[in-house]
DNA sequence: GTTACTACTTACCTTATGTATAGTAGTAAC
DNA sequence: GTTACTACTATACATAAGGTAAGTAGTAAC
């Protein structure tokens, strides 16, 4: 028997969940974000980091973190001009989602290695 | 200058992320789970509590989550067969990650609504 | 004069994901 | 006899995200 007081709690961490993935779910989203905080600041050089990430698609994320208040787009005019992407304090509430993020998948990939040698040892 | 330490890290980061993102980035899995943690067990009740959710996706996400070690299939036959679906411990390793993304999903959308209640009394 | 660097943009294509609708089968209430 | 419940499955369609490849513009090295 599911009381309304559970069932209402429920459904408001799900909405708080969407809200959560619809702003960091996309694929390359996290990725990019813990690319900058490692340093890598400029566009080429994101690109280099993050395996596999298109020129397209890694300037569409840019331009999101930038609307969400993550990033700041700073343009030094020279030659040639350098734009250099930098994280923002509100990119920081992020750090406990990254953490619990990177560890747990982390062991999730330590788990399936287990198996797997398992399954080979005894086949 | 970035020392290749770091990048390392970063990279090996960026994988963690991937594999988590994997298991868990889809758009309805959380949801699932956190419904099931709330005790909605039986295939209609889970599809009345998510939101959205067609029966299609939802026998996905089901049997993903069974086949990753995070929910048992239980059939008790009778009249009419009832099914149920019940968290195994490997899910609880997810706590922490849910607790993460619930806790900014809130924290993010008080922010929405406090900068658009900003924006409507100094528009 | 051709390649490479800076940082992207544009157009097109593919694929994954999700949506909508209907159907299956057995029972039982109205 | 029609609706509703159990738990799905099947089919077809729609959308959106991401992938591919090329182009832009200015400079500079070879």
């Amino acid at each position: 028997m599911i009381n309304k007081i559970s069932t209402e709690k429920c459904k408001s961490s799900i909405k708080a969940l969407e809200d959560a993935m619809y702003v960091i779910g996309g694929k390359w989203t996290l990725r990019v974000i813990i690319a900058i905080k490692d340093g890598h600041t400029r566009f080429n050089d994101l690109q280099r980091t993050i395996d596999g990430i298109s020129a397209k698609v890694l300037s569409g994320v840019l331009k999101d973190l930038e609307q969400n208040g993550f990033v700041k787009r700073k343009v030094d005019i020279g030659v040639p001009v350098v734009v250099e992407y930098e994280l923002l304090p509100y990119a920081e509430s992020l750090q406990d989602v990254l953490n619990a993020l990177v560890s747990w998948g982390e062991a999730h990939r330590n788990k399936l290695i287990k198996v797997q040698e398992m399954s080979i040892a005894q086949p």
